[in-house]
RNA sequence: GCCGGGAUGGCGGAAUCGGUAGACGCAGCGGAUUCAAAAUCCGCCGCCGCAAGGUGUGUGGGUUCGAGUCCCACUCCCGGUACCA
């Protein structure tokens, strides 16, 4: 594996040595460059965090999601791999076989993009990231098994990207049909939807157009109903990520159901589905997509309704835009009949039904859908009240919630249907269409097939090859893999394979005549949807996965952007299903826990550019502009002055120029410094907004640590500490229960917290007898945040020969009794005062003793006490 | 638009089961040290008020002895929305 990486040679030094890079006599002030230099040497000569399998130990597979090499890593990498770092630490020091790799999502746009740019290929400006990333990576001293590093742009790791396509192919996973992109008329290239600004193309800015090109697909539908189910089979992930999936995934109960017609002499049926067939009574027309064959065929002759349905083919095909643009139609002229009443209903073409997406047409009930309702309002079309609810008013005046109601509607107007509600009238009507003939009940999914073709360069090649005598045939396996050309450098006008007669150049497996390769690569998520897997099996050439994968996988925690709550993980998921459906792995899930770190923001400046594109700053390169209170309004150009626009706080990252580099922190204040302050900003969850201040604060106290540590050294002759406990032990053992508990939780902000206050406490005093046991605790828990200090003083203050070895500290409980307590009073639930009491006082003593306190007396005015709360060990209520 | 999440001092955040709101830091202010500065150390620090006290967790309601925490309705911000990764 290591010969395909360019990166960072890892030199490895082959010494039994305990302490190969022994560090000099310790210094009084902290340099945080040397204790770093020295504690990374020291992991890296005794290969502290190469796994290896051991079936003897509890495993844990700890998991961040890989980086794309993007040039320099940001600051949500370091949150991500900080927090992995940190369990990783905190696991193998209770004991555990801690496997934690890395690896390089290597193939995307942004190289494309670079190469445009620099004109260098996107291999040549990936591999030189990956080089100075790693060495980012490695100064940051986090505990990775760098032997199992992998790049998806590798052949010898996306060649099973092929193998296994070719698998899914066999098996009727992955299959051909039609797609609609974005198409740029200028540059003649097919965008991705980031490259879509306002319906314009972000170089030329041409209107974007839609254009339907083969591609593949792989049928993730065929797994829907497992992959919902199975979210109930994962306590380890977040909810928030389970219901967006499941509402991703959206399994419906509804009716799929035919309006028949006669076209031309021949008897045809429209094809609908809806979720709400007891509204079927109101529908007063159908809608059907610009693609669908009977607009088409009524365009034919309708010069109009050819120019509309042309219209419908310019914009994005982004969801998000298709939800809020303006919706319009036009009538076909074409009628179809009611399944059940027979009556005409006319079809339209609306720019807001999508072909991609169920049948490609809808029926309309304007009367109970708020989206049919204003387009009924806007063409003058009819609507027809079917659902009544009790006590409301219905009225064409404005929509209203209660018209979409299902749960307390009942049909009228419906004749033999009236006076159903929801379930009774669906089962009827669906009964009576399936009776004709015309539709049954149907389970549907929102998930649509994974379309996996990219019309780009820079991606895994998918390996099929097209004959003119054969048609498209699968490159035979002992041909993988299919090697993409490192040289190429897109120039902006299509995918440069098309120009490579040296690619393209190949004889059909079938004929063996002359034939041409496909030039599409395939979509990036496939590269992510199994690396993990991979590293598992770190450089067998002759298999995808092996036996090693029984042992590590699945992943323990899984650590990554809340960002891929949806596509990435349920790729993945999907992934494992085939694998295992295939006989590859044994496990259902990948990922047994996962935790979605928040995303990092940061403040975003733009500009127009003249060509109708848009330009972004960075936002060392912009002046705030603010209003009296403070807030941010706009901006302008530290260069020249100008006014520039001031877009919010978004997502870090390249394309809009707002990343922080943490390269300079790590040179200013070192790794730990660095470490600490990312854990401490705020909890693992939660949206990180970026802030420069705050990072003064974690150097400060890795100093003060320093200082105390040398300090401590120094009066080492005090001698060992009775078995009486003394308040600051008290503090100790209570903080670090804290602590433990809050490890437990993941939440590493108040564990930072808790060693602040370990420090706080140790530094009030320092002359206790429990002060280096103490000191001992603190070291241990800060260890997995700061490594490199607490390694070092560790050893200085000689408390073993290697912190990671070191057992995890527990709380002792002789250590936190107390013989008594302070209870909080209030009156009428105003906070008053508190009160002191034995730790064994009953109720009956704390009512007494708080009815007697002073500050009671006053507060009650003479009122007698109605009622008095008692919460034990919290506090007393008198309600007076 | 739809789906998911968030909002607490000047700032980041804490508050484990409905029980002292603002732990721990940052910034700020005052002091010590210093020829001076940096660094370091000590103290103060939600808002109103001289104080007693009042008030305060995005907004408006509600439940409760007691609500940052639970319920209802909203506002704004963030993520995703299938070709950014």
């Amino acid at each position: 594996m290591a010969a395909v990486i360019i990166g960072v040679p890892i030199t490895r030094c082959r010494g039994l040595a305990r302490h190969p890079h022994p560090p000099p006599a310790m210094q009084e002030k902290y340099h945080p460059g040397e204790i770093e230099k020295s504690a990374q040497a020291h992991w890296d000569s005794t290969g502290a965090f190469r796994a290896l399998e051991d079936p003897s130990k509890p495993k844990y597979y700890c998991l961040s999601m890989f980086p794309y090499p993007s040039g320099k890593l940001h600051m949500g990498h370091v949150r991500n791999y900080t927090i992995g770092d940190v369990l990783t630490r905190w696991h193998k020091m209770r004991g555990f076989n801690v496997l934690q790799p890395m690896g390089w999502d290597a193939f995307g746009l942004p190289a494309e993009n670079a190469a445009m740019q620099n004109k260098v290929p996107p291999a040549q400006w990936t591999d030189d990231n990956i080089a100075y990333m790693k060495q980012q990576l490695m100064s940051l001293g986090f505990g990775l098994d760098w032997e199992r590093e992998l790049a998806t742009c590798k052949p010898d790791y996306y060649q099973w990207n092929q193998w296994l396509f070719l698998r899914m192919l066999e098996k009727g996973i992955a299959y051909k049909k039609t797609q609609v992109v974005n198409w740029d008329p200028v540059d003649q290239t097919v965008l991705a939807n980031e490259q879509v600004i306002e319906g314009r193309g972000w170089r030329t800015g041409a209107p974007v157009e839609k254009r339907e090109i083969p591609g593949y697909y792989l049928a993730i539908t065929q797994y829907a109903d497992e992959l919902l189910a199975a979210l109930d089979t994962l306590p380890g992930w977040p909810e928030r990520v389970k219901t967006m999936q499941a509402n991703w995934i959206g399994k419906s109960f509804g009716v799929r159901f035919a309006f028949p017609y006669e076209l031309d002499g021949k008897a045809e049926k429209l094809w609908v589905y809806t979720t709400r067939a007891d509204t079927l009574m109101g529908v007063t027309f159908c809608a059907v997509a610009a693609e669908h064959p009977l607009a088409t065929r009524a365009a034919q002759g309708n010069a109009a309704l050819a120019a509309f349905i042309d219209e419908c083919k310019h914009g994005s095909v982004m969801e998000a835009d298709m939800a809020t643009m303006e919706k319009k139609g036009m009538p076909t002229g074409i009628f179809v009949a009611h399944p059940l009443t027979g009556e005409k209903v006319e079809v339209w073409v609306g720019n807001y039904v999508l072909m991609g997406y169920g049948e490609g047409a809808v029926m309309a009930v304007p009367a109970h859908d708020e989206r049919d309702f204003a387009f009924a309002r806007k063409y003058g079309l009819a609507i027809k009240q079917v659902i009544d609810v009790p006590g409301k008013d219905y009225s064409l005046d404005a929509w209203q919630e209660w018209y979409a109601d299902k749960e307390k509607g009942v049909c009228i107007a419906s004749g033999k249907y009236d006076g159903l509600a929801y379930d009774a009238a669906i089962d009827a009507i669906a009964a009576d269409l399936k009776a004709k003939d015309l539709g049954d009940k149907q389970v549907q999914y929102r998930l649509r097939d994974w379309g996996i073709s990219r019309q780009r360069y820079w991606g895994c090649p998918i390996p099929l090859i097209h004959c003119d005598a054969c048609g498209t045939v699968p490159v035979p396996d002992e041909q993988l893999p299919v090697v993409l050309p490192t040289d190429c450098v897109p120039d902006g006008s299509g995918n440069p394979l098309n120009k490579r007669e040296d690619f393209l150049a190949c004889t059909c497996p079938q004929c063996g005549k002359p034939a041409r390769r496909e030039t599409d690569t395939m979509d990036t998520f496939v590269d992510s949807s199994w690396y993990y897997a991979r590293y598992c099996s770190a450089g067998n050439a002759t298999v995808m996965v092996d036996e090693r994968v029984k042992y590590w996988m699945p992943a323990d925690q899984y650590i990554g952007g809340i960002e891929h709550a949806i596509l990435h993980l349920l790729y993945s998921r999907f992934w494992t299903k085939v694998m295992r459906t295939l006989g590859l792995v044994q496990y259902d899930e990948p990922f047994a826990n996962l935790l979605t770190q928040g995303m990092v923001l940061n403040h975003i400046f733009s500009r127009r550019t003249a060509k109708g594109g848009i330009e972004y700053f960075a936002p060392e390169e912009v002046e705030l502009v603010r209003d009296e209170a403070g807030h941010v309004t706009g901006a302008t150009l530290k260069a020249d002055g100008s006014a520039i626009d001031y877009g919010g706080v978004g997502t870090m990252s390249k394309s809009k120029r707002n990343g922080v580099d943490p390269q300079s922190l790590i040179e200013q204040y070192g790794a730990d410094t660095a470490r600490f302050f990312m854990m401490f900003a705020s909890p693992p969850e939660q949206t990180l907004e970026w802030s420069d201040s705050g990072v003064e604060g974690a150097y400060r106290f890795m100093k003060r640590v320093w200082s105390f540590g040398h300090a401590l050294k120094a009066q080492a002759a005090t001698g060992e500490a009775g078995s009486e406990s003394t308040p600051l032990r008290r503090e100790i053992h209570l903080l670090l229960k804290q602590a433990n508990y809050d490890l437990g939780k993941l939440q590493f902000n108040t564990v930072a917290s808790a060693c602040m206050k370990m420090l706080n406490a140790l530094e009030k005093a320092p002359a206790d007898p429990h002060a280096r046991e103490g000191f001992s605790i603190l070291l241990r828990v800060l260890s997995p945040i700061a490594p490199h200090i607490t390694h070092g003083l560790w050893l200085e203050l000689g408390f073993g020969p290697d912190i990671l070895a070191a057992p995890w500290p527990e709380p002792l409980e002789a250590a936190l009794v107390q013989d008594e307590i302070e209870l909080v009073l209030q009156v009428n639930g105003k906070h008053r005062g508190s009160l002191r009491v034995k730790v064994g006082a009953d109720r009956t003593a704390i009512e007494a003793a708080a009815l007697a306190s002073e500050m009671a007396q006053k507060f009650m005015e003479g009122r007698p006490p109605k009622k008095v709360i008692v919460v034990p060990g919290r506090l007393v209520n008198i309600v007076a």
